[in-house]
DNA sequence: TTGAATT
């Protein structure tokens, strides 16, 4: 037993004296495994850690700050078991934060009560942040707070919450301004107590001067949160790919095309042009896509595996998947603790449901402002289904065509597009829903610029009205856009 | 309307 012991740790500082030589350890790989480790030798300096040792998280680290400059800050609490900086998998950028074990239990207490919010690192205009890890905690009890009134303050949502048990943590989002974002964080000591407080308050009452009922929900998981960043960074750089995201439920599809932007940008990001903007866009595309993959094994793209790819089209090793359904990133998650149905995880995507613990919020388009994204789910769409089923892996099929009109009830007026949107990228955003006949997005005739609005005209208003359920309200980067019916020639024009 | 950061 303890000479197995001996032998894992020893392992472990041979792993940490070859990558500390300064030779040969790429970022992100052999270099941040271990940050400061047990030292070498004679076992019996070998630290062993309690068994109830907690693993803490440092945050509002400097980023010129490395293991052995943190290194004497805490260990005036203890002797250190491990201490890692947290860095970038793609870049060996330091992220500002690191993990932290004591070998004692009661050392890691101590630093806690001692430094967390304690104290200022140079550079930093936020305390220092001495913690439990996330890993140390049992199930989801965090909640996103959302709708609330701008004017409420931590003590007014704490007085809202603390009914239903013992919050650990409260914090509005607030702008650079200091002003709140209308919305919250309130941590519970248990799922339990979490969970009550979704039951009792979610949709409860509405805040004066918020659009909607109060919103109280599971904070968003880390994949979530990540496919929420994509998104808005994607809309924000222009690189909007319109399929990935209705279809994102539908993870082979979306990730195949995501992979391909990945591999795109990988490959741009190469050519020589020195953008460092489109490399991390990159990193972070694969990142997702990785995510996407939940287990399956990623196509290999990394970035500086793509130099001799062509900026083109072709994606070069998209998976040759025989079912959208059967390969969805999300279908192996085990269903939630919280009793959610399994079904629920397929829209893990960053495209949410309507909360399913509501039992007070009747109106499912209220709701679905609520969540992310105001999007029904793939039952709304057999049409898309069957688009997908049919063209996958190629992008559905663009018909050159010439500009004309449905009739009444078929054609659509859309407003708040991408600048960058074209009549292709707004057609494949609407040919999900059903037949498109065609597709105009306005141009500025003196800059030839997009004026950001246009129509699409289906063949029949069945397709027209699924596609203003699913689209309208839709967020891209930081815009929603509105869908709406276009109206006929003849209305509201008494002239 | 999802934090500054969670291997």
């Amino acid at each position: 037993m303890y000479i197995k012991m001996a032998t894992l740790a020893n392992g472990q500082a041979d792993n940490a004296s070859l990558s500390t030589n300064g030779l040969g350890s790429s970022p992100g790989s052999a270099g941040h495994m271990n940050g400061l480790s047990h030292s070498p030798g004679n076992p019996s300096t070998i630290p062993m850690k309690d068994h109830d040792a907690i693993k803490l998280f440092i945050g509002q680290i400097p980023r010129n700050l490395d293991e052995k400059d943190l290194k004497p800050l805490f260990e005036e609490f203890g002797k250190i078991y491990e201490l890692t900086v947290l860095k970038d998998r793609f870049t060996g950028m330091h992220k500002g934060c690191a993990f932290l074990t004591y070998c004692e239990r009661e050392s890691a207490l101590k630093a806690q009560s001692a430094l967390h919010e304690q104290k200022t690192l140079p550079g930093m205009n936020r305390p220092i942040q001495v913690k439990p890890a996330d890993s140390e905690s049992r199930g989801d009890r965090k909640l996103f707070v959302g709708m609330l009134n701008k004017q409420q303050s931590e003590d007014d949502v704490r007085r809202l919450f603390e009914a239903f048990g013992n919050i650990e943590e409260c914090t509005i989002l607030r702008g650079p301004d200091g002003n709140s974002k209308g919305c919250a964080f309130v941590k519970y000591s248990s799922h339990a107590e979490a969970q009550a407080a979704i039951n009792a308050l979610h949709g409860s009452q509405t805040m004066p001067g918020a659009s909607s009922s109060l919103v109280v929900k599971f904070a968003d998981t880390d994949k979530e949160r990540t496919m929420r960043r994509m998104q808005q960074m994607a809309g924000q750089m222009g690189m909007f790919n319109p399929m990935a995201i209705p279809f994102g439920a539908y993870g082979a599809y979306a990730q195949a095309l995501m992979q391909q932007q990945a591999a795109l940008m990988a490959s741009v990001a190469q050519g020589g042009y020195l953008n460092p903007m489109a490399a991390f866009a990159a990193a972070q595309m694969q990142q997702m896509a990785a995510l996407n993959m939940n287990g399956l094994a990623a196509a290999p793209m990394t970035p500086t595996s793509g130099g001799s790819t062509p900026p083109g089209i072709t994606a070069p090793a998209v998976p040759s998947i025989p079912s959208p359904i059967g390969v969805n990133g999300f279908t192996g998650l085990p269903p939630q603790a919280n009793g959610q149905p399994a079904a629920e995880a397929v829209f893990a995507n960053g495209i949410h449901p309507y909360p399913a613990q509501s039992p007070t919020a009747a109106d499912p388009l209220q709701q679905a402002y609520a969540g992310v994204q105001q999007y029904a789910g793939p039952a709304a769409y057999p049409a898309a289904y069957g688009q997908i089923s049919q063209a996958f892996p190629q992008p559905p099929p663009m018909i050159p065509q010439q500009q004309r009109e449905g009739p009444e009830g078929c054609n659509l007026l859309i407003y708040h597009l991408p600048q960058e949107f074209g009549d292709a990228e707004l057609m494949q955003m609407f040919l999900p829903f059903g037949n498109v006949i065609s597709s105009k997005v306005f141009v500025d005739r003196a800059t030839n610029q997009s004026k950001c609005f246009g129509f699409v005209s289906f063949d029949n208003p069945a397709s027209a009205q699924t596609a203003i359920q699913a689209m309208n309200g839709f967020q891209i980067g930081m815009k929603r856009l509105k869908v709406q019916l276009k109206r006929p020639k003849d209305a509201n024009r008494p002239y």
